[in-house]
RNA sequence: GGCCCGUUCGUCUAACGGUUAGGACACAUGGUUUUCAUCCAUGAAAUAGGAGUUCGAUUCUCCUACGGGCUACCA
C-alpha cells in the first residue's frame, strides 16, 4: 500500500450535515493536512429513498464555510472519480460478481416480508434472528438452490439480493487507531446484504470498493460504524485487498440527559446543531452561521469535543490544529455538547476580530434599526467601545443602541437613585463646563470634568450617575467620557438637558 | 434480548503504576471599572461500586452497575 495519506469524508445526502458530521469531516481534514495527505469528499447516495435534494450542496457549503474544503470530490474531480456513488453503480456490480464467483457471497431470494415473519417469530420466542451460518441453508438462497434454478429465477426477473457469506468459527482481532484491539467472534456476524434488489449496493459494499479504488489509507468515521468494522475487514480479505487503518470517533451527545445529539435538542435548548441554516417547507433548523458564530470558533470548539492537545492551550487556529492534531489523542468516550462553551469560544474570537470587519456586519443591523444613517467610521468606533461585552454581532445593537438614538426612557430604579434635588442645578452647570471644552477628546474631557467635580467638593457619583443616565438611559455601557466624546458635544448636551425636563 | 464500545469535578478534559488528582466552561466570592460587562484573583467541585495484580492503582485484569452504539434490501 502506498504511504500517501488519503482520507475521505463520506456523508449521505439525506438532509443537513449534523454537527457531529462536521466534526468527523474536521478530524479527517486535520489528519490529512497533518500528514501532507489528501482530503476527499465522497457522496454516498446509494439509498434512493432517502435522497434529499439540496443536501449535497449543503454539505459542500458547510465545509466551505468551516474553512476546510475538500480537495478531491464532486466538482473537484481527481483521478479517482466520479465521487458520487450513484454514478459508480456499474463498478459495484462488477465487484459484487467477483465475490459471488469466489464463493464469498451468494444470491438470496427471501422476501422482506418472509424475513419479517421469521424475525417476529424469533422475537416472540426471545431468540435473536440472524441470517448466517446457523440457518442460511434453511432459507431461500443460491447456497441451497441448484445453479440452474438460480439462473432461471434471476432471468425470470425474481427479486434477489446478494449476501455476504460470513465465515464460521473464527475470532477476528480488529485494530482501531483510537480504541486498540477489539475481538469479534465471526459466529455472531450476520450475512449482510451487499447488493439490494433495486440494483444498488448497500453502504458496506460501496464503501469498501470505493475506499480501495480511491486508495484511502485511513478510515476516520463515527463510532456508530464500529459494529460494521468486522464485516468491512472481512470484505477486504475476501477481495484480497489490504485494508486501510480504521479510527472510530466518539459520538457527540445531548447537553443534558442521555443519548446522541439530535435536531430536537437544538430546537428545545435554543442552540444550533447544524453548521448552516436548513429550511424545509415545514421547519427551519438554525445554523451556527446564522446564529452569529464565527467559523474559526466553531472549528475550535468542535476540535475540543473528543480531542485535546495535551497542553493547556485552548485557542487554536485551523493551522495550529493541523500542527497539533494526533489521532492518538482522540479520546474514546462520548462528549456532551455544551452550548455555553461554544459561546465562550465565540466570544474569544469575537473580541479579537478587527473592529472594521465586525463593523461591516453591524452596519447592516444599524441601517435597519436606526432612524438616521451613520458613517462606517462612527459605527467602527462604537464597535470598538462595546465589542468586548458581546458574543455575537447581533448582541451589539442592544449594547450600543444609545449611540444611535437618544434614550427615550430611563431605568426607573437608576433614575430614583441618581436624580436628586440638586441634580438639575449641577447638570446645568455641567453643560456649561462641557460647552467650554475646546480639545474634545476623551482624556481631556475626563480631566476637565473631574477637575470641576473636585473643585466643587462634591461626590463623583452626584455627577457621574445622572450624567450616565442621561446619555445611556441606564446604568450600563462603556466609559462615560468615551461616550461623551463619541456622541459629540452637541448631542451630549442635548441629552443632559432632556433628562432635566 | 444479542453483540460491541465506554465511565476522572455539573460539563469538556489532563495526569511514564508513585501528583496536594491539573486546566477550561458554568457557578460562588472578592478586586478593578464610582455604571454594566470585560478582566484579574480566590473558592467550591471528580477518579461509578467491588474484587484481584502490585511495596504502591485514576492508570493493568475481572465482575457488577450505569451510559452509549449497532442489531434494515438506512447510512
Amino acid at each position: 500500500m502506498s504511504q500517501e495519506v488519503r482520507v475521505r469524508f463520506a456523508p449521505s445526502p439525506t438532509g443537513p450535515l449534523h454537527i457531529g458530521g462536521v466534526r468527523t469531516a474536521l478530524f479527517n481534514y486535520l489528519f490529512a493536512k497533518k500528514h501532507k495527505g489528501t482530503f476527499v469528499l465522497r457522496i454516498e447516495d446509494t439509498d434512493q429513498n432517502r435522497y434529499v435534494a439540496g443536501a449535497e450542496q449543503y454539505i459542500k457549503d458547510a465545509l466551505e464555510w468551516c474553512g476546510f474544503p475538500y480537495e478531491e470530490g464532486p466538482g473537484k474531480e481527481g483521478k479517482f472519480g466520479p465521487y458520487t456513488q450513484s454514478e459508480r453503480k456499474h463498478i459495484y456490480k462488477e465487484y459484487c460478481d467477483k465475490l459471488i464467483k469466489s464463493g464469498n457471497a451468494y444470491y438470496a431470494f427471501d422476501s422482506v416480508d418472509s424475513l419479517d415473519v421469521l424475525r417476529t417469530t424469533c422475537e416472540a420466542e426471545k431468540k435473536t434472528f440472524i441470517y448466517n451460518w446457523h440457518n442460511r441453508l434453511e432459507l431461500d438462497n443460491s447456497l441451497v438452490l441448484d445453479a440452474d434454478e438460480v439462473t432461471k429465477r434471476i432471468t425470470n426477473g425474481d427479486k434477489y439480493v446478494v449476501r455476504f457469506k460470513s465465515p464460521q468459527d473464527e475470532i477476528l482481532i480488529l485494530e482501531d487507531e483510537i480504541r486498540g484491539k477489539i475481538k469479534i467472534d465471526t459466529n455472531v456476524l450476520d450475512d449482510k446484504i451487499l447488493f439490494k434488489s433495486d440494483g444498488m449496493p448497500t453502504y458496506h459494499l460501496a464503501n469498501i470498493v470505493d475506499d480501495h479504488l480511491m486508495e484511502i489509507s485511513h478510515v476516520i468515521r463515527g463510532e456508530e460504524w464500529l459494529p460494521s468494522m468486522a464485516l468491512h475487514i472481512l470484505l477486504y480479505r475476501s477481495f484480497g485487498w489490504d485494508a486501510p487503518k480504521f479510527a472510530h470517533l466518539p459520538l457527540i451527545l445531548k447537553p443534558t440527559g442521555k443519548g446522541k445529539l439530535s435536531k430536537r435538542d437544538g430546537d428545545k435548548g435554543g442552540f444550533p446543531v447544524f453548521p448552516l441554516e436548513w429550511k424545509t417547507e415545514e421547519t427551519t433548523s438554525r445554523g451556527f452561521k446564522e446564529d452569529g458564530y464565527l467559523p474559526e470558533a466553531v472549528v475550535n470548539f468542535l476540535a475540543f469535543l473528543g480531542w485535546n492537545p495535551g497542553t493547556e492551550q485552548e485557542l487554536f487556529t485551523l493551522e495550529e490544529l493541523v500542527e497539533s492534531f494526533d489521532l492518538k489523542r482522540v479520546n474514546n468516550s462520548g462528549a456532551k455538547f455544551d452550548p455555553e462553551k461554544a459561546k465562550w469560544f465565540n466570544q474569544q474570537y469575537f473580541v479579537n476580530k478587527e473592529d472594521k470587519i465586525i463593523a461591516d456586519e453591524f452596519e447592516i443591523i444599524v441601517t435597519s434599526k436606526a432612524k438616521k444613517s451613520f458613517s462606517k467610521e462612527y459605527i467602527t468606533k462604537v464597535v470598538s467601545l462595546v465589542k468586548e461585552r458581546a458574543v455575537f454581532v447581533k448582541d451589539l445593537w442592544d449594547l450600543s443602541k444609545f449611540f444611535f438614538e437618544a434614550p427615550t426612557e430611563y431605568d426607573a430604579k437608576a433614575f430614583k437613585k441618581a436624580i436628586k434635588e440638586d441634580t438639575p442645578v449641577l447638570m446645568q452647570e455641567l453643560v456649561t463646563v462641557i460647552e467650554g471644552i475646546e480639545d474634545f477628546t476623551s482624556e481631556n474631557t475626563q480631566a476637565i470634568i473631574k477637575e470641576w467635580i473636585t473643585a466643587k467638593e462634591i461626590g463623583f457619583g452626584k455627577v457621574m450617575q445622572p450624567l450616565r443616565l442621561s446619555l445611556v438611559g441606564a446604568m450600563k455601557g462603556p466609559d462615560v467620557f468615551d461616550i461623551i466624546t463619541l456622541l459629540g458635544k452637541e448631542e451630549s448636551i442635548k441629552r443632559i438637558e432632556t433628562i432635566l425636563k
